[in-house]
DNA sequence: AAGACAAAAAATGAATGCAAAATGGTTCTC
DNA sequence: GAGAACCATTTTGCATTCATTTTTTGTCTT
């Protein structure tokens, strides 16, 4: 019964025939390795979820060889976890493990800001400006959705003026760690947390403006600082199963 | 003339047969990945060289699948990096490359210092102190691989009052990747620097001691910019072949 | 003699096969 | 009846094998 592949061909996502334009990979550990980044910080697997190979295999038609790449690469990424002689699973994120994330996240965010100041441009500030504006009518109209997808634009812009590639390819990194629970957790905001970080936002602008690197960073931490309690708090109201995964002791 | 690397059959180090205890890998690929990551750190192959698969895997004395997953990781760690169909090469570091990582560092490090000044004991603080004379001593006598490596236990340490193992993590891999430039700009202190780096020194235990996050930030991160700057200008005197690396565009 | 084309050789990418370990279920013992 | 032990099945880890692609080498033409 070596049925390999009984039902082969069912992508996980639609079949990349197109390849969408944005990043393509010539090999095929690569493509699986966008795919299943994409599939398990979609969360289709559940926290602490075995990853099973011959399955995905299955599911993505190719053998075991290229997955298990694939599994490597995201383990060292931080998705996964990788048990000796027992498989992947889907990384349990504790409360400690979030924080530590939003910090550094922080940390980064911090960083862009600091970088930013030397090297922006007044066009580039312009247009944060106006997606400040666009965001600020959609906190007006309080649509959550649209305000957290242009703050997200926002806080990415700063990172593209700190002209720096590699700590874009990180925060990247770690903004795809934390995806899974943005999934959850994007709506935590109160109402109170959402003007404050308005204004917050509008003292970024202001210290951006003037190319003020050091109070920027400041008050880029301490926004991302906020934005953290604001998650955390929210994580730990709705889930009491708060999953104290083996700190991996680096 | 191919072979870059030294005769089959003669580990990269001896046989972990004792398995050291900082820090064991039960699988083969793991090991491999620990041994891979020193021996690409260490400058054992030249900068852009070939990481030919066969001739590895006789050295090591294993196959080629589990040789393929440590090459896959410690590509997207960034140490190689992989041309579809032409096999891995060790990663070039362009001089904007080596100014995007320091600035990460510096990043990280000022994020550590500010983290640290909410977390760090007093005892903490004089463990640090009397590293900092230990490294002064070495400052006043001009033994300078022993400053750097006091220099470098006090970074580490301010790493590890943040208390954050993400963080901590982090800063090791992108130390991990500049090993390799830090072996050949390790001493590029001029005189002139050597004492500037002291009195920042200085002024980041002071911080240090009064809790001083934003203050301690700053320094930390100038401090490394610092540094930054007289290991470029080293390497730009030094070598004439500055690569430029196609700048992964993630 | 230099360049171009073609075939051989080598290396890479992925699939398959095999041994060891883990999981699950059943049976045996107390 | 409950718990431990044993065996079958599944799963994982690695080696081996097969198919392409690249690189090299040799020959031929101009």
């Amino acid at each position: 019964m070596k049925s390999t592949i009984p039902e082969a061909g069912v992508p996980i996502t639609p079949p990349a025939a197109g390849n969408g334009g944005d990043r393509q990979e010539a090999s095929l550990h690569g493509e699986i390795l966008l795919r299943l980044r994409d599939y398990v910080a979609e969360g289709n697997i559940p926290e602490g979820g075995r990853v099973p190979e011959r399955q995905l295999c299955e599911m993505l038609g190719i053998s075991r060889t290229p997955l298990r790449e694939a599994l490597k690469v995201l383990a060292a990424e931080g998705l996964i976890e990788l048990l000796p002689n027992r498989g992947a699973r889907v990384r349990q994120l504790s409360q400690r493990d979030l924080e530590e994330l939003f910090d550094v996240m922080a940390g980064l965010e911090s960083l862009a800001g600091r970088l930013a100041c030397e090297a922006i441009t007044d066009e580039e500030i312009s247009a944060i400006e106006r997606l400040h504006y666009e965001m600020y009518g959609h906190y007006l109209h309080r649509d959550m959705p649209s305000y957290f997808q242009i703050n997200q634009q926002i806080h990415e812009s700063i990172v593209a003026a700190a002209r720096n590639e590699t700590l874009k390819t990180t925060y990247a990194n770690f903004a795809g760690r934390i995806r899974r629970v943005r999934y959850s957790a994007n709506f935590a905001r109160k109402r109170q947390r959402w003007a404050e970080a308005m204004r917050e936002h509008e003292a970024i602008l202001d210290a951006l403006r003037r190319r003020a690197a050091s109070e920027l960073s400041d008050i880029l931490f301490q926004h991302l600082r906020n934005k953290r309690s604001a998650a955390i708090e929210h994580l730990a109201e709705g889930q009491d199963t708060r999953p104290e995964t083996t700190s991996q002791g680096g």
